[in-house]
DNA sequence: ATAATTCATCGTAAATTTGCGATTATGAAA
DNA sequence: TTTCATAATCGCAAATTTACGATGAATTAT
């Protein structure tokens, strides 16, 4: 393979990607469900509802996080999430205008 | 990692996240804007647009063909793609309400 | 019939993702 | 302070994805 060539690629392209790729497990897909079902929750009670560790639920965590789906703040010895939903807004546009012509 | 987790998770996140998985490389997002683009074309026009070899947008098509974003039918030698809305329709739908509670 | 086109599939190497235990860092409780 | 709890990060192994050239199958052109 060499290379990736994803740098080939327009910006609005590697973005929906990229946002499509948070989405594309199922572990994301459940962690965000619980979170937009609670308002906001711990990190420990999506690792109690999840059937994966600690350490994995951690970096799918990470992961949505890091693209911005949810947003996480400290909460002392906690981690709290919430589910960032201007970037839905934003998925949801692109996906209703990106193939329209 | 001994075996995959995702079968520990309920249908509807498996499907919604296939679908995510099938729009996470920016070469099935071009192609899908490509074909939209165009109302349907062929798999050579396709190919000349995108910065790759024709059996790796073979294989593209193939992943979006199977999880049903794209429609493909033989016509001749050639092979013509077009954009299943429906799909397109179900994945709006189930975004717009996945998260709803 | 032969050659050229078109595209799917196979085999592969490299890159990336997934998952977990172990460790680390930080805050809370004793 | 020492201990316990919470969660992020590291390091590794296994699985999956990405990309391409080569090959094969089918159609069209000569």
């Amino acid at each position: 393979m060499a290379f990736s060539k994803k740098a080939a690629f327009e910006a609005d392209e590697i973005i929906l990607a990229e946002f499509a790729k948070a989405m594309s497990h199922p572990a994301r897909v459940a962690i965000l469900k619980v979170v937009a079902a609670r308002q906001s929750c711990v990190c420990g009670e999506i690792v109690e509802v999840l059937p994966l560790a600690q350490s994995t639920v951690s970096q799918h965590l990470k992961e949505l996080k890091d693209i911005g789906l949810i947003d996480g703040m400290v909460d002392g010895a906690k981690s709290c999430y919430c589910i960032n939903w201007v970037a839905f807004e934003k998925i949801g546009t692109m996906l209703n205008h990106f193939f329209d012509k």
